[in-house]
This record gives structure tokens, sequence and C-alpha cells, in this order.
RNA sequence: GGUCCCGUGGAGCAGUUGGUUAGCUCGCCACCCUGUCAAGGUGGAGGUCGCGGGUUCAAGUCCCGUCGGGAUCGCCA
């Protein structure tokens, strides 16, 4: 029995073909029994005259319910009557693979708390299908552009021995006899990738922050996009690369799903031009300052009230919707991020904002050991622990930069969706465990 | 972790200032129904008002605690 796709149909007319999907709606009449059924392509009407006794397509139907897994066998049949696409099945065979209990513990109405705890029958539903198509799209646009580029996509242990470098909450685990931690980023191992020689690497794959953030843009376990390049010239280098990813992601969008996003979201996929503006954080904090934006006390940083207005001013006087945050300073970065010879208060650094909502941080690293262990110790860090990754400075390590973006971010803001928890298959979030 | 808001049939919401049998829409069940297509019509079932305590003759409503959800800040991809 060979399966045909709700949207293959129309290439069908006249034979008879053989369904798999759910039971959408009955319309179950004196007469005719109208059935919509659902697989993950579309739609399609099944339309069955009643036969009374012994006919047992009348029977199946009357049993079914909503949601219950079908296969039905019947001729496709065109009918200017059907407002569904003008086409129609007559079944000839019904079987009901699963039946789904009468009543559904959510429908169209229902608020995310619940949906989420429904999450395999939410996403069913179309508009939620999408979301996840649109991940493929982004991630595949991903990999085109690092395949292009001589990118080595590796995939880092997320079992760390040590808290790794930015201090933020950890999760431990039980390693046997001693203790792990879940990885916060793939930053030191990328590194390591770097000096091992792999020009640049690249990850789409999860990390773990054990952060009490009640936000609609955090959760305690994400999927990062990094990415690191060796002998670089700048920072710029790993900010032209941004642009680039970013601009073929939107475009790939826009071509598969641009009407659909817009049909279901009500959001335009637009496709950016390069290059996006920059800003050092000096210039944006004096073009905040002019607004009137000044959080308490003198900040170095942005905080998030200073991004939206930041995108804001940046989209009207540029009409671009990113822009470049650059040369944070030291005292707000990690370690590892390399300090200008011209002013060393700063860093060679960057975040880029889209839509008000910081999406990515990224820098130029420090490379030599010995500026390194200076700058771990100035900002009061042990390094025996970061032995392992300080190691790995001491045998030619060249100049590199890279970033990380978070994936749920970029699909929270791409579709104009309220919170990260509706693009996310399963969320985790400090109060969320299941399903 | 701070501040604020919310929790009422399966879902989404009403339920001024405490007071009759807690109401509506959708869903569910039953019956009806000349091709329905957000189908329609008639009838029915279903709610410890998140949980615990208090005030009061009387609490869904007021007070305290607690659990859960949301917004936002802290934090940050």
């Amino acid at each position: 029995m060979t399966r045909t796709l709700v949207a293959d149909l129309p290439s069908h007319l006249d034979e008879t073909v053989t369904v798999y999907g759910w039971i959408n709606t009955l319309r179950l009449q004196r007469r005719m029994q109208f059935v919509l059924v659902r697989d993950h392509t579309g739609l399609i009407q099944v339309t069955h005259a009643r036969g009374g006794e012994g006919d047992e397509i009348e029977a199946a139907f009357e049993r079914v319910t909503a949601e219950s897994a079908v296969k039905i066998t019947g001729k496709v049949v065109g009918n200017p009557q059907v407002k569904l696409g003008g086409l129609e099945i007559v079944p000839e065979r019904v079987e009901v693979v699963s039946p789904a209990e009468p009543k559904l513990p959510i429908d169209e109405h229902t608020g995310l708390d619940q949906r989420l705890d429904w999450r395999f029958l939410d996403i069913r539903r179309p508009s939620q299908h999408l979301v996840f198509a649109v991940q493929t799209t982004v991630e595949q646009a991903m990999r085109e552009v690092t395949a292009e580029e001589g990118f080595t996509e590796l995939h880092t242990p997320k079992l760390m021995g040590t808290a790794s470098e930015s201090g933020a909450e950890v999760f431990k685990v039980d390693y046997f006899e001693r203790t792990a931690y879940l990885a916060q980023s793939p930053q030191f191992y990328k590194q390591m990738a770097i000096a091992a020689g792999i020009d640049k690497v690249f990850e789409i794959g999860p990390v773990f922050r054990a952060e009490p953030s009640f936000t609609s843009r955090h959760a305690t376990e994400f999927t990062g996009v990094d990415a690191e390049l060796a002998w670089i010239d700048g920072v710029e280098d790993v900010m032209a690369f941004e642009e680039r990813l970013l601009q073929r992601v939107l475009r790939r969008v826009s071509e598969r799903h641009g009407d659909a996003v817009t049909e279901h979201f009500g959001a335009r996929v637009v496709v950016p031009e390069t290059p996006f503006p920059r800003l050092t954080m000096a210039d944006a904090l004096t073009k905040l300052r002019a607004t009137g934006w000044d959080p308490e006390g003198a900040k170095d940083d942005l905080d998030p009230e200073g991004e939206r207005r930041l995108c804001a001013l940046v989209a009207e006087e540029t009409g671009h919707e990113f822009v470049f945050v650059t040369r944070f300073p030291a005292s707000v970065r990690p370690f590892y991020h390399l300090r200008p010879e011209d002013d060393p208060t700063v860093t060679e650094s960057f975040d880029l904002l889209w839509k008000g909502v910081e999406i990515t941080t990224g820098a130029q690293r420090e490379h030599r050991h010995e500026r390194l262990i200076a700058q771990a110790r100035e900002k009061g860090m042990e390094t025996e622990p970061l032995a392992g990754y300080l190691n790995c400075f001491r045998f030619g390590t060249p100049p590199h930069g890279g970033l990380g973006l978070g994936l749920g971010r970029l699909l929270m803001l791409l579709l104009g969706l309220p919170t990260i928890r509706e693009v996310t298959f399963l969320f985790r979030g400090p109060h969320r465990l299941e399903p």
C-alpha cells in the first residue's frame, strides 16, 4: 500500500490513492458523511454517501473520533462544490489505525502552559508544524554557507570536567565518582579545534544554563549555533561571516516559507542587505543617552530597554533591523576576549542585536598564552581549573575569533512570536522538565 | 532572586461595592438534519471557584500563607 500525501492529491485526479493522517473534523449528516483528514502537508475532505445496514465505511465514520490516526483508500474526485481545493476522496476502505480519546486536552484557544503539557498534540497543528519546518530550513541554510566556506562541523562534549568560562550557573551531574557539568557553551572546545589546526569550526548543539531566568527569551537548555575562525585579520572577519550566514538564512526562509510565515504568524521575512550597521558601545551609549535613556547608575553595558531603543534608532536612521554593537569594555567581557593595543580598556568584541534583542555574542580571542593567564588572573580567576583550556595556547595558536548565536531566539524573532517556548519542541525552563 | 498581574466545568472567559439554585461561548453526550465545508437545530451531562488557614450570620468575592502560570527587571544565547 503506497502512501500519497495530501499535497500531492491534485496530481492524482481520478486515481485511487491511500492517504494516512488524522481525523480533523467530522460532519455526519443523514445521507452524507463528510470527514476532513489532515496529514502534515494539508487537509482533504472525504465524502461518503451512507449505504445503510452493512455499510462498514458508514459504521467506521460513526465511531471514529477527532485526532484518530487513519488510513483511507479511495478515488480522488474533482468537485467544484467542495470549498477545500475543489477535490474530495470517495472512500473505498477506511482503517482506523489508532483511535483518539473523545475529549482532547487542548484546542485552538488553549493557553501556552497547557499546550506545552500536550506538546505532541499541539505540534500537529499546521502553524506549530511550520515552526519546525522553518527551523529545518534555517539549519540547512547555515550548513550551506559553512560548507561553502570550508568549515568543519564538530560535536563537542557536553559533559565537562570543570565549570566553564563565564561563571554562569552550571548543572552538576553525577559522573561515576566525581562531578561533571553540563556544558554552557562549546567555547573552550571549539578553540581547541582551532589549536588542532581545524581552520574553521562550526556546531549546532545543545547548551545548558542553570539560570533562574523567568523571561520569555531564556531556557535552561537551548540550541546554540557556534563558529570559530582561525587566521583572521580582525573581528571584522567574524562579523562579515555572520552577515553572510544570516543573509542566506533569511533568503532561504523567505523562498521556502515566506508566504506561510505571513499567513500563520503575520510576520514578514525580510532578507537584509549587508553590511549591517556597526556602532561602538561608546557611540551606542551616547546615542541612547541623547534620547533620555539612562538606567540607574552609570553603566558600561546595554540593558534590555537600551537594546530595544538602539534597534529602533538604527532602523529609523538606516532601515536596518540588525545592528552590531562593538568594543565592549573589558570589564563586562570574558578574560579570553582580545584587547586592542590602542585601547586595552575595551575588547575586540561584538553583540548582534535584531528587533531589539541580543541574538549573538562574538569576539576575536586572545591567542597568546601569557596574556590569557594575565587577563584571567586580573579577573580573579584561578588558572589551575583552566589548565586544560590554557594548554591549547602554549604551542602556536593562530589568531582566531568566533561567535555564539541562539537558534531559538533567531526563530522567535523571525516568526514574530512572543516567547522562546513557542519555538522549542520541548521547552526546558527552571520549573519545566516535562514532557 | 526582586516587583507586578493571574488561577472559576475539558478549553477560553464572565461573575461592580461579600448575600437567591456560579453564567456565556466552544467542546462532550443524545436525538434530528435534501452536499456539509467555522455546518445547523433541539435537548442533556459536567464546576471541591489552585491548596491550606482566617474574618463574617454569610466568602468565587475580603485578609494571611502556599503551589502553579504570565509580564518585567536582575542575568543572557
